[in-house]
DNA sequence: CTGAAAGCGCTTACAG
DNA sequence: CTGAAAGCGCTTACAG
């Protein structure tokens, strides 16, 4: 009763239409040397013709673990975050297409990652994280996702994404903006407050910043921040730049409470456009399926040994009802 | 200067330990009939003593797609919870233990699941799911996480949980109990209630129940429902009975916020001791890695064929500081 | 009950 | 530049 498997060609099967040996489809497909500019252009198209997708099985039998790809979160409290968690997912499915396989290495147990993985991928950095040296003098590649650095790295636009949302409220006439960070120390939360800061700086308004000590339940934590702060002065701002569609949550949930209209008395942006959770919310989408896919490609090149590269990845501003 | 892999031993290692051929030791391995009971022990005591594990690659070539094995997240709304998240991790730990692959399908594309896997763990049950018809149609052999049914399951003892958590607040001499639950109708929640319900019937004592809307958010909603429900009668409850660990930490935060003193005033309790999220809760410790093992163990008699079979995994209740 | 051999899909020396 | 062949670790007919 089940319904027949897609039977996916098979490198013999591009050889036999391409009329050559398996040997040379193998180095076309793997960018191999040793095969003329024509053949291997032959052979890749009609390898994207057939649709085809390496045997994950076969390519690690061989490779003994190299096609193994550790993933590894970064600190305790982020393993439970919803944007790494969907990060995680489609970083597996980026790796399954590839012929790679995921195995994942919760916070406290990555410095085993050498030796059950041939490769890894780095998320939630965190200042002096140790784990990129560790791969290093293990001598596994690996891909961070995070800013630019002296390895590969993937990030997406947040100062850019930041400054869009921030002039959009601006243009919208808001003129008591403040900047809703997780951690400002952070190298992260620096870059986007960069983005924020110029928008402001650009319209001539005053900076105001909001710093939510890191916490595990980001949205229960603005909630009551915000709700603490407007019950002394409800019309502090008239517009809430958050970091992450989490804390723009709570800030949504507490000018509810409070009365306040949204967008009417205060606009609020988001950051990451998290599935469900941002709803109806005015935020910047970050393209996550892409950063996985991107995050395998360089993948990819770190294990054919080419220099390392930072590819920093677009977002956009999505306005909705907050705004 | 990478560390030499351990070198794991392969089938060929142990059938020249044992002085016979690769295919009995592959016969013993995998309980396959056609071979003595007495050879089959040797080679098992061998294959434990030398730590044999079994290539996911080798296996997977061979059986095809058989090995990729697709778990499938219910609702969206689960999708982002921590307790789904850290069972995702462990699977994909057992199942690669096992020489399976995983691969992740969010909630809008299981539809597609028997195209690319070959079995399947299915999470986040709800009412009326379809997908145990949908495996079962098209001949992919699952096992869910749940409550016992006609299919392979697991899951946690529920009820006993509760009625721990319930009976330590009883005996703590706790009088007004409430159960906080998430989505009350639930299968899930009748369970945990069942307990809840037991415990109190036992101590002659009345039952209260806070039914906390099913919500993305479920900390903060349990804030903003028990703060508004205390200013009004502060004494209303000496015990909370939390379906969650994430409930209670809402509740924790708004008895501190309220100025009531825990476990003085009023004691709390959750449910899955989360890593980091639990921190001082007295809680109800579910073995969320025992679970995740114990799926894919089942799932490996469902691909060959055994009668199905339900798992109930022990609890355990761990008293800390909020009780 | 047990073993020798073929083969899963691929990569990589080794020849040419 | 290209191909024939060996081999990664395992399972499974096929013989005995």
């Amino acid at each position: 009763m089940s319904r027949e498997p897609s039977k996916t060609a098979n490198i013999r099967e591009i050889a036999r239409r391409a009329g050559v040996s398996i040997a040379s489809v193998s180095r076309a497909l793997n960018d191999k040397p040793g095969i003329s500019e024509a053949l291997r252009e032959r052979i890749l198209t009609i390898s994207r013709d057939v649709e085809y997708r390496p045997s994950a099985a076969a390519r690690q039998l061989i490779s003994g673990k190299a096609a193994v790809v550790g993933i590894s979160l970064g600190r305790r409290d982020f393993e439970l975050r919803p944007y790494y968690i969907l990060l995680y997912q489609h970083l597996t499915v980026a790796l399954h297409r590839q012929g790679m396989v995921p195995i994942f290495f919760p916070h406290d147990r990555t410095a085993s990652l050498p030796e059950q993985a041939g490769a890894a991928i780095l998320l939630g950095e965190f200042a002096d994280d140790p784990r990129p040296e560790l791969m290093t003098s293990h001598g596994v590649p690996f891909v961070r996702i995070g800013p630019a650095g002296e390895s590969f790295s993937v990030a997406p636009e947040d100062r850019h994404g930041i400054y869009l949302a921030t002039r959009h409220l601006v243009e919208g006439g808001r003129r008591r903006i403040a900047f809703v960070g997780d951690d400002l120390q952070s190298p992260h939360s620096q870059h986007r407050l960069g983005g924020y800061r110029q928008a402001l700086d650009e319209a001539g308004l005053e900076a105001s910043l909001i710093d939510i000590p890191p916490n595990l339940d980001p949205a229960l934590t603005g909630y009551r921040w915000l709700s603490r702060r407007l019950a002394h002065e409800p019309r502090a701002y008239d517009g809430l730049v958050c970091e992450t569609d989490e804390l723009a949550r709570g800030c949504l949930t507490a000018l509810e409470d409070l009365g306040l209209e949204v967008p009417g008395e205060v606009a609020v942006t988001g950051f990451d456009d998290l599935p469900t959770l941002a709803g109806s919310l005015t935020t910047v989408r970050q393209d996550i399926a892409g950063i996985a896919a991107m995050s395998v490609e360089l993948l990819g090149e770190a294990l054919a040994g080419k220099p390392p590269r930072h590819v920093s990845m677009p977002v956009e501003l999505v306005v909705r009802q907050t705004s």
